[in-house]
RNA sequence: UCCAGAGUAGCUCAAUGGUAGAGCACGCGGCUGUUAACCGUGUGGUUGUAGGUUCGAGUCCUACCUCUGGAGCCA
């Protein structure tokens, strides 16, 4: 240990966005550390000395000295180290094995053989911790099977360390989004005693354990509490306050639900606008979408390459089609008449008035118009209280987004502001008030038209990755019977 | 939770009801500006768990567990 692991100061800022910004304070500090395997490889010339921290990926010997290749994760490749046989540090270099993390210092030569532009000619090599021979990660594929089980090391893999760096950027993104469109983040809590629109079974938040007899007002909190579902319903509160806002947080779902696309905690982004109708909800859902894609093109190319080449051979095309096409837009009644006109069979019939089965969502969109679709204006029955009922009466102003491979991945609605047609919804789907009586508050005090939509953001991750398991997007998953790491 | 499929070495997979094997990983030796390096060699197993059928079960039967795919719930 010792010198090697010392320099822990934060590295020179590198997000292009942040590019000339006052976070680049610690810039002239950058040369007296290590540099980033990241900004050596996008080096334009040779360099006398540069240090790298990182992991071995891989280590091959030939008769008198070594390569090695060093990762640490700040890109998709790995730098190439040529280190001789008399180098300091060579003694040890059987320690070197895959998975062990080093420094290495040398010079930045252009290398002479295909495979990699630039290499480092080892001037001294370093051991910081030492790899047992049982690590897992092997230079071959795994199935996600397996890197699932070991949930701590494959961050360290080339899959999980493109999803995870795309994860990040991609989550600036939507702060970026909404705030050049000058929408306020509004942190909504996490625990919250409202069992808000019946979105799912709840986490159940309780100081009580092994207290079976005790009544709720003994609990911390003097009532039943539960980990949120959903922030839709304070979001709406601020909207009616600062106009736009939008939340990006954690979510939970305690629902036993299997599936490629769901998962008991998950992050949702939930944008509320003042003053904006299911129209304007539609459009900012789409425009916010092809963003997205748009932004993964731009600033996620080379984790993109990887994706593309073995996760999901269309996937450029795609996000290029997202970008470029408008999404289509149709009434749910007339999603009904396609359907029931398609000539398709189904295992489940096609009738008004009942939800859309995946099925139907992975026709539409994939099948008949090859395209996201939003599909609008849903039968009340089957859609939550807090939906502007439509003129006429039978349907609400709801809005789902769907897209190839993935299905919904944005529900919302424009909300109902008339006072007595809110107290009416609630009756029609067995509510009591009293539970709701702030929101009901926000249309008696100033009530305007408004509308907005929640979108989960690991969905928003598989379209854009074309990873096909939500447990392979989000770093730790919890999902039933599975909270291991 | 429902339907279907699968659990064999650290990983990926073979094995007619009849002596459990290969590749990779790991160890050792060799070779080479190599790049999922290569060649030789060695180590490595309570076949998911518990029962049952059979002279004999990785293989057939029952239950359970776990995982995968599909469905429901949704984001």
């Amino acid at each position: 240990m010792g010198k090697a692991v010392t320099s822990h100061r934060t590295p020179k800022p590198t997000s292009p966005l942040r590019a000339n910004s006052a976070f680049r304070q610690h810039r002239e500090l950058d040369s007296l550390m290590h540099t980033l395997i990241k900004n050596v490889l996008a080096a334009t010339e040779p360099k006398d000395a540069v240090t790298v921290k990182g992991w071995v990926r891989t280590r091959r010997d030939a008769k008198g000295f070594s390569f090695l290749e060093l990762n640490d994760g700040s890109c998709f490749g790995s730098l190439q180290c040529v280190v001789d046989a008399g180098t300091p540090g060579y003694d040890g270099i059987a320690h070197f094995t895959t998975g062990a993390s080093a420094v290495i210092e040398g010079k930045l030569v252009a290398s002479p053989a295909q495979g990699q532009k630039w290499e480092l000619r080892a001037t001294k090599i370093e051991l910081i911790g030492e790899a047992d021979a049982s690590y897992p990660l092997q230079k071959k594929g795994h199935t996600l099977e397996f890197l699932r089980s070991i949930a701590h090391l494959r961050p360290r893999s080339n899959l999980f360390g493109a999803v995870f760096r795309t994860r990040s950027r991609l989550a600036l993104a939507v702060h970026e989004f909404f705030q050049s469109r000058d929408f306020f983040y509004v942190q909504t809590p996490i625990i919250t005693a409202s069992d808000c629109e019946g979105a799912g079974e709840m986490f159940r938040v309780t100081t009580l354990m092994g207290k079976p007899d005790a009544k709720s007002e003994a609990d911390f909190f003097g009532k039943p509490t539960f980990l949120t579902v959903s922030g839709q319903l304070e979001a709406e509160t601020f909207a009616c306050a600062l106009s736009n806002v939008y939340t990006f947080g954690p979510t939970f779902r305690a629902e036993n639900s299997n599936t490629a696309r769901h998962a008991a905690e998950f992050w949702m982004i939930e944008p509320e606008m003042a003053f904006c109708d299911l129209a304007g909800d539609m459009d900012l859902g789409e425009e916010f979408i092809k963003a997205m894609a748009r932004y993964a093109l731009e600033h996620c190319a080379e984790d993109l390459a990887f994706f593309s080449k073995f996760v999901d051979k269309g996937l450029n095309e795609r996000l290029k089609f997202v970008v470029e096409r408008p999404f289509v837009r149709v009434p749910y009644t007339e999603a009904v008449e396609i359907l029931n006109k398609s000539g398709k069979k189904f295992e489940f019939p096609v009738s008004y008035g009942q939800n859309l089965q995946s099925e139907h969502e992975r026709f539409l969109t994939e099948e008949h118009f090859k395209s996201p679709t939003t599909v609008f204006n849903y039968p009340r029955e089957i859609k939550p209280f807090y939906m502007r009922l439509n003129d006429d009466q039978k349907t609400v102003t709801a809005m789902d987004v769907l897209v190839p491979g993935i299905g919904e991945v944005i529900g919302g609605a424009q909300r109902e502001e008339r006072p007595a047609q809110l107290a009416e919804n609630m009756k029609f789907h067995k509510l009591n008030e009293q539970d709701y009586w702030w929101y009901a508050d926000l249309r008696k005090y100033g009530t305007v038209p408004h509308a907005g939509f929640g979108l989960g953001f690991e969905r928003l991750l598989m379209f854009l990755t074309g990873v096909s398991n939500i447990r392979d997007v989000i770093p730790f998953a919890r999902t039933p019977g599975n909270a291991e790491f």
